[in-house]
RNA sequence: GCCGACGUAGCUCAAUCGGCAGAGCAACCGCCUUGUAAGUGGUAGGUUACGGGUUCAAUUCCCGUCGUCGGCUCCA
């Protein structure tokens, strides 16, 4: 990305016109809800946000007039004026508003701007005043309230929003805005809204018969439909083809463990409140596990290791539980059952590096195969102030090994972001970041470095100076989860997977039932050859087959009518639209079995 | 978990002020025998998420529970 040649977001005329429009409805709000206390309006992507202290929740005739007043403000002209203040000065100025006097604390002292993000240098504090307005604020903002353009803002959403984050604060009322130059502009961005909800996973997984949740079952335990089905089975193949390449070796684990294996571990400490309540039998806590590190520790553990056997690589589609909070829960992206793409890597440290650096390069395999271009590798690091809380109490290793992580990283000319206090529990991590079409962002992969269970469990091999040494512990999932994966496939795709991984490869639509005998003799023959094949032999005329084959996005329908089935021949039609009249079956069939075998991206 | 909105047939959605719950698609039974995105007629389908309350009368108003959605927080 050309990053260097493009103007920053804060410095750009948008952010401006953004962060006035936040002023100006914040204006608005206060003008019906005079007792309101306003906190913080910062401009976001595509838009801005304004957090009050309401007396009544909102509704949405609120925002309606809320966005008439602005429009009436904004006509006004106001000029937005700057000035700076001493903190007492500030004081007097907000005094009624308790959540401005919080803030100016933070800047007065130091380390926090007027959102709380901590700052380095001590700042001025200024203040930015239009009309009846007067906010805590270093802006930027547009010279007058006319140079933004009326008809590009919109108010999107009402939503709740802790102060300051923290779920231990009050919660505030968040509106939501978009503003933009042009009313134009305004309108492609709400265009481009509605089409990413068409390729919104929880539709098409609907729409494409994927998964389903059933009330019954219970919330985030999704149910795989056979299409579902159908693309775990190819995922799994294809994590398996490639770890058995790479020498990973696979092994099997039962969901439930003694609370004594996560004591052990050191996860129920840590990990307790996204944990199942255990259950008990016969006087003993069992744990449905979150995990499968504890159990691949006990057979790294289950015999003397020696350091020729290293590194050895234990993988395994081990099915998790998590108790995800119910807000929390979304489609396939974040559920509460997960089948993850496991595996523990266990290896001395001078082979770390390369152990590692080899599951970052089965990540760009897993990338270039499904055209995945839009990502970030971070580099999740811990935080001070959570040692021994969040984090493993030992610093010492904890530099050591985000040093050893952020080298292999840089000798291996991988491009990553570093995250401050987002590390795991044992140890600093490489998480690969995606976005969902409507937005949200999810951790995709992840290749975690462990430097504490080993220890905690006593693992050990033996050294070349017959030396018990403790291994090292990478832990990775670079197919995520069935779940998330399938989620992200779905909106990457929109629907329109590879041949090899579509729920159906061929559909075969007889134009008359009296091509029905000849299209089922087809369906014998292609799965004769391991192509997922079906007949539509239902009584609607071909046109309404073809339309329902594409609407499930199957990506070969052979159409047979009387003359394919005197000369033993398809007439293809891809998703594509494209068609291919009086291909020899045989023909047809080479090459479908091509590009499934090769996972090809073209169709045909 | 927290704030707010929502929940009607398998799916997508109607139902005025509280007055007999409706359509399209899908399903089923026929007719049509069809050439690359919906041929046509009929039949059936509902405890309006669940439980309570107000009322002569509740899909509609009130309370609770469950679930979904938009955010916050948290995360693979």
């Amino acid at each position: 990305m050309p990053e260097e040649t493009q103007q920053r977001y804060e410095d750009s005329d948008l952010y401006r016109i953004r962060h006035s429009a936040a002023h100006v409805m914040a204006q608005a709000v206060l003008e019906f809800y005079p007792e309101a206390k306003y906190t913080i309006g910062p401009p976001v992507e595509n838009g801005f946000y304004y957090d009050f202290d309401l007396p009544r929740p909102l509704t949405a005739e609120d925002l309606e007039k809320i966005e008439k007043r602005m429009r009436q403000i904004i006509a006004g002209g106001h000029v937005f004026t700057k000035k700076v203040v001493s903190a007492e000065e500030a004081h007097q100025i907000f005094k009624d508003q308790p959540y401005k006097l919080d803030l100016i604390d933070g800047l007065e002292k130091g380390g926090f701007d007027e959102y709380g993000q901590p700052l380095a240098e001590k700042p001025e504090i200024s203040i930015y005043q239009h009309d009846t307005f007067t906010d805590l604020c270093r802006g930027p903002h547009v010279e007058n309230t006319r140079k933004i353009n009326p008809s590009a803002i919109k108010l999107m959403s009402i939503a709740g929003a802790y102060w300051r984050g923290d779920e231990k604060n009050k919660m505030l009322t968040r509106l939501y805005g978009t503003a933009w130059k042009t009313a134009q502009e305004l309108e492609e961005y709400l265009a481009m809204l509605e089409e990413a909800k068409k390729r919104d996973h929880r539709k098409l997984g609907k729409e494409l018969e994927i998964f389903i949740y059933e009330d019954e079952v219970g919330p985030g335990l999704p149910l795989w439909l056979p299409h579902g089905g159908v693309m775990i089975e190819e995922l799994e193949k294809l994590a398996k083809e490639m770890e058995e390449k790479a020498g990973y070796v696979r092994v099997r684990t039962p969901h439930l463990a003694k609370e004594a294996l996560f004591l052990h571990s050191g996860h129920l400490p840590y990990y307790a409140e996204s944990m199942y309540p255990p259950m008990e039998i016969e006087g003993v806590k069992y744990y449905v596990k979150p995990m499968n590190c504890p159990m691949h520790h006990k057979i790294f553990g289950s015999k003397p290791r020696s350091y020729r056997e290293l590194p050895i690589r234990l993988a395994e589609y081990g099915t998790c539980y998590r108790y995800e909070k119910s807000g929390e829960l979304f489609g396939l992206m974040r559920v509460r059952s997960m089948q993850m793409n496991d595996a523990h890597m266990y290896c001395s440290e001078d082979q770390f590096e390369q152990e590692f650096m080899g599951v970052i390069d089965l990540y760009h395999k897993y990338f270039e195969l499904f055209g995945i271009q839009k990502f970030v590798m971070r580099l999740s690091l811990h935080g001070k102030e959570g040692l021994g809380k969040k984090y493993v109490d030992n610093e010492r290793l904890w530099l050591k090994t985000e040093a050893m992580v952020r080298r292999a990283m840089t000798n291996g000319g991988v491009p990553f972001v570093e995250a401050y206090d987002e590390a795991a529990f044992y140890g600093p991590k490489i998480d690969v970041q995606i976005w969902s079409t409507i937005g949200k962002e999810f951790t995709l992969a992840t290749n975690q470095v462990d430097f504490a269970q080993p220890g905690r469990f006593g693992l050990v091999f033996m050294n070349k100076n017959g030396v018990e040494e403790t291994p090292l512990c990478i832990h990775r999932a670079p197919l995520s989860t069935h779940e998330r994966m399938i989620g992200f496939l779905l909106e990457h795709y929109a629907g329109n997977f590879p041949v090899w991984l579509s729920p159906e490869h061929v559909r075969v639509i007889p134009i008359t039932d009296n091509q029905n005998e000849y299209a089922e003799g087809i369906v014998r023959q292609l799965r004769e050859q391991g192509i997922r094949a079906s007949a539509d032999l239902s009584a609607q005329r071909m046109n309404a087959k073809i339309r329902e084959a594409q609407l499930m996005k199957v990506p070969y329908m052979l159409v047979v009518g009387e003359n394919e089935a005197n000369a033993g021949t398809v007439s293809l039609r891809v998703r594509d639209g494209s068609q291919q009249n009086n291909i020899p079956l045989a023909e047809f069939v080479v090459r479908a079995k091509d590009r499934i075998a090769r996972r090809a991206k073209e169709l045909f």
